[in-house]
DNA sequence: CTCCTGGTAT
DNA sequence: ATACCAGGAG
């Protein structure tokens, strides 16, 4: 046992937590039922996504996928598209496909324990903790980020390892109600000992805590800065030809199974020379004519910053249609491609990035496209 | 603007 | 250890 953590009243504390969170618990979509595959989705969406957010992407998929078989049967790209925002897309492949191993492979009975659900695509020691408890009454402690801030400020633990949390939430948790306790918990941290200016005078807890007794609670655990991603300039092709856009299937990596304009790797600052030598040389003179620059865009990932520098090309009516494959197979991240009329963009998965940049095109360009 | 947040897979 | 997204707060 950690130090300062042995002889933690732990009685005493779990009737303050539930007395507190029974007075002010959210009231939340996902909280009015324990169906499991509400708690699960929820669980998935809520993963590195504020609540807010999750809201109103939570009821348009419970809307559209009411149930596990509903999920099943649908396609991945449908499922995209409701997830369309959300980031983090690869939590929608998983989500589906363990939807389809529970359906298929378990005949639709439900993983109850804690290994059960760990074997489940996407689902990992969080996850498998959370839905277990709240769905099924498991009595399992969870530490995600709210859990670990809020465990670390009550023993004033500086760099807690994650075991030791692990081990302190199974032990804390209430055995009556474990699936409450551990929301209690989490809620706990996503409003009162917040990161930033916790607020202690609403704690039902800070008796308890260290953090608290210390003065600066702010410092359990211990911040840290994250780095600054690295950048990528792009430039971005917003190809329209009589009412329809190019668009590729993103192939893997980043943003896989996504819908995108072409890109390609900004090296000279020469629009034609970084990306029109990849045309056909008719092509590359009439793309010259009619190339739009837009205003620059801007999307910050956990680990890379975009600039990107779109440039619209209206492809005259009159001309004959432009020769796409070898342009969109030079790029190298498309699995295939495709011209989608003006009205289906709001009907297949383009991300936050992207969409931005498709907004580009209602304002005026800011700066020169050269420099 | 600047600084901050978050689970899983590999 | 690193890849993966899109925000919010101040």
């Amino acid at each position: 046992m950690m130090r300062g953590v042995r002889d933690f009243p732990v009685e005493a504390f779990r009737d303050a937590l539930r007395a507190w969170f029974q007075a002010n618990a959210r009231d939340l979509p996902w909280r009015r039922s324990r169906d499991p595959y509400r708690v699960w989705v929820s669980e998935v969406m809520l993963q590195q996504t504020r609540v807010e957010t999750v809201r109103t992407y939570y009821e348009r998929f419970i809307r559209r996928f009411p149930d596990v078989e509903a999920l099943a049967a649908a396609e991945l790209a449908e499922v995209l598209r409701y997830w369309q925002g959300l980031g983090y897309y690869r939590r929608a492949r998983h989500l589906h496909a363990a939807a389809r191993r529970i359906v298929r492979d378990r005949a639709g009975r439900w993983p109850q324990t804690v290994q059960e659900w760990l074997a489940l695509p996407g689902v990992g020691p969080y996850m498998a903790r959370a839905v277990a408890s709240i769905a099924f009454g498991v009595p399992t402690g969870v530490v995600d980020g709210n859990v670990r801030r809020v465990l670390a400020r009550l023993g004033g633990l500086k760099q807690p390892a994650v075991r030791d949390l692990q081990a302190w939430a199974d032990g804390l948790v209430d055995p009556r109600d474990p699936g409450m306790f551990n929301q209690a918990m989490m809620e706990l941290g996503a409003t009162v000992c917040t990161p930033v200016r916790p607020r202690c005078g609403d704690c039902p807890v800070r008796t308890f805590c260290r953090g608290f007794s210390t003065g600066r609670p702010e410092q359990f655990p211990t911040p840290v800065r994250r780095a600054e991603p690295p950048e990528e300039r792009w430039w971005v092709v917003l190809w329209s030809h009589r009412g329809r856009w190019l668009l590729g299937h993103k192939r893997d990596g980043l943003l896989q199974d996504m819908w995108l304009f072409p890109m390609w790797p900004e090296r000279t600052g020469d629009v034609e020379t970084d990306v029109l030598t990849f045309w056909s040389p008719p092509d590359l003179r009439a793309a010259a004519d009619v190339l739009r620059p837009l205003a620059p865009v801007v999307h910050e990932f956990t680990h890379r910053r975009w600039r990107l520098r779109p440039v619209w090309i209206p492809w005259p009516d009159g001309w004959d249609p432009p020769s796409v494959d070898g342009v969109m197979a030079s790029t190298g991240m498309f699995q295939s491609w495709q011209w989608f009329p003006q009205a289906y963009l709001r009907r297949i998965p383009i991300p936050r990035a992207h969409r931005k940049v498709l907004a580009a095109l209602a304002r005026p360009v800011l700066r020169p496209m050269t420099g």
